[in-house]
DNA sequence: TCCTAAGCGAGACGGTACGTCTTGTCTTCCA
DNA sequence: TGGAAGACAAGACGTACCGTCTCGCTTAGGA
């Protein structure tokens, strides 16, 4: 039997979404603890108090779990972004962003740290160029798909360098130095 | 026996230095053919003619060999950024870059791809920012290290982007609007 | 709640009966077709329509359920082989089997078969034995329970050496050649 | 890489040898505690203090294990019965046999035994009926055949009797009653 | 010249994780 | 209430790499 997609939430019982709470659980706290690529299905499950096999029948491997709950990060992400940012302005997520990344340093870590692996940050990366994305007016150019990977991958690289140096700049300081650049990018001309 | 370290090199006998050119060059085809994370030592070995147990004499695993040749890369990378770029303003290296990242394409994909894996990234990034630092006025403010971390990796991620897209713009038209937007960049106040 | 043992047969209403026998068929029919082994609950219950924990509420597992119908099969065998054989002479069983054998080859090659497994084996080979009794005067010499043993394994293993050579010899010729052995045998004094 | 096939021994390196008797010891020591079925792959190796990984570099499957000890078992019961038995009269080996039964009960029992398996079995009543046939004069007329297997099977059959009734008998009575039975059959004419 | 220290290939070994499979228990929902 | 559906834990399976190791065989470079 194929693993069930993680799609067809209505028909779901109760046990399944606990035994997938519970792995989501687990995967964030060793997520945090050791990083990605030293999880291990093995561990994984012990942590989530469940049995190898039934992981299984969940998911093909640790890499699907990620992604089915990528989602889920994604969504606190972004509503974190929204609600955060009273300005509807371009980039106005990014303050609560670095706000958020200053005080959950833990998990912000296991994203942007060297350890968590080269599938976790490309989905991270893929995030930030996407929040930026809907903050700007959309448009066909391709300059403009640019410039989001531009500022995407400069706010990506920003913070990991700032979480990097374990972070002596206060939040405000990094945001309004981001936003200085950024906003003049903006308001140049995309062709 | 520990592996000798790649330093002692004026010990080195000529099958030594065969050994690790071979390993050298099998890794370099290799990550342009399956991506880091797909290479295995087995693999490597048979690619160098090599018996996999020598391997092990000279590097303690494939991270030790990338790390050992990471800085040919480099050097290749770097002299190749400055005799590209006649100009010596700031930044001047990014279109030989561009332009070779556009003829390297298979190379270059081995870096920035996803599958390339999170280490070989790592390092790419970090010689870009460095790339960048060197090319602009040294400083201690950590407004400028910012600023060359968000510089090289909207470089990273913009280039990932434009390799990701099978590249449909002309290398001068990239090169022209990165320079467009980071140039801005640099003339603004570091605070 | 421990399986119903199959002998309340008197409370047991029909939609219990029809699960059973739905169970028989289906053993009987994977049992020639892929022999004891190699049949899972799983298949069993796909073939017989029903759910797989269904069959647990009925048999502990797949031996409970041949143990629970080899009775089944045994008094096929039993009134096969008396009214097969005419003559009520000692042996008489022979030769109605020797037929059956050659007729209902399928069946008999999932009993005698390699693939059959142990269990089956061991319950056949009792059956012969039993036969061989059942045709013989009754006796507490420990050497008539050995001759019974010993004819049955006899007919047992010459049994499986025809239907293994695929039977180019005649039911009539192997019939009579173990009557012709087994009979002088039972001509001999026991002590 | 395939495991290497038992049969080129020469090449064979001390270290390989020591693990495959570690193996063969470990084999016939479990098969006589707990019976073929209920061996495990990780039991085995940890009785022979042996890698599980290890285990499979050497054989397939336990079955392999097995089939490759196979030899050994019957080149001892083979010298075994040549050497107990005085006579080369036909069925000479019996004697011998069945003092061997009586005497070495649990690496017997291993191979009568119910719980022994399928293919353990098979093979040690192919065994026996190639012990029977070579002791008798060859002859391809198919009765011959058949008469071999009429015996190897009656004698199977007799000894697992025999095992099972926890032996009350002698070895001398059973042996005398086979040997009655199974000469008288010798003697009279194949067809 | 030889001989001795090294590099080297072959490959056995133990270990660890993987993803698959089957078993038997259990819970829930439906008719 | 009994049967269908199916989640779940347990645990064996065979595969794939890993890094360590031992063994002989070259192949120089120094005596």
């Amino acid at each position: 039997m194929k693993p069930r997609l993680p799609t067809d939430v209505d028909v779901m019982d109760r046990r399944v979404q606990r035994t997938r709470d519970a792995l989501r659980e687990a995967l964030m706290h060793l997520m945090v603890e050791c990083g990605w690529d030293a999880i291990d299905v093995q561990t994984l499950c012990a942590r989530a108090n469940i049995g190898r096999s039934t992981f299984y029948q969940h998911y093909a491997n640790k890499e699907e779990l990620l992604k089915a709950n990528f989602a889920v990060l994604r969504e606190i992400l972004l509503t974190q972004a929204k609600t955060d940012s009273t300005q509807p302005e371009p980039l106005g997520f990014v303050y609560g962003l670095v706000a958020h990344v200053h005080d959950a340093q833990a998990v912000f870590r296991a994203l942007l740290d060297r350890r968590s692996g080269q599938y976790v940050q490309d989905r991270f990366r893929e995030l930030l160029v996407e929040l930026v994305q809907s903050g700007t007016p959309p448009s066909r150019a391709w300059q403009t798909a640019a410039r989001a990977h531009y500022l995407g991958g400069a706010l990506f690289e920003m913070l990991a360098w700032w979480l990097g140096n374990n972070r002596p700049q206060k939040p405000e300081e990094v945001n309004r130095l981001f936003l200085l650049w950024s906003r003049a990018i903006l308001e140049m001309p995309v062709a």
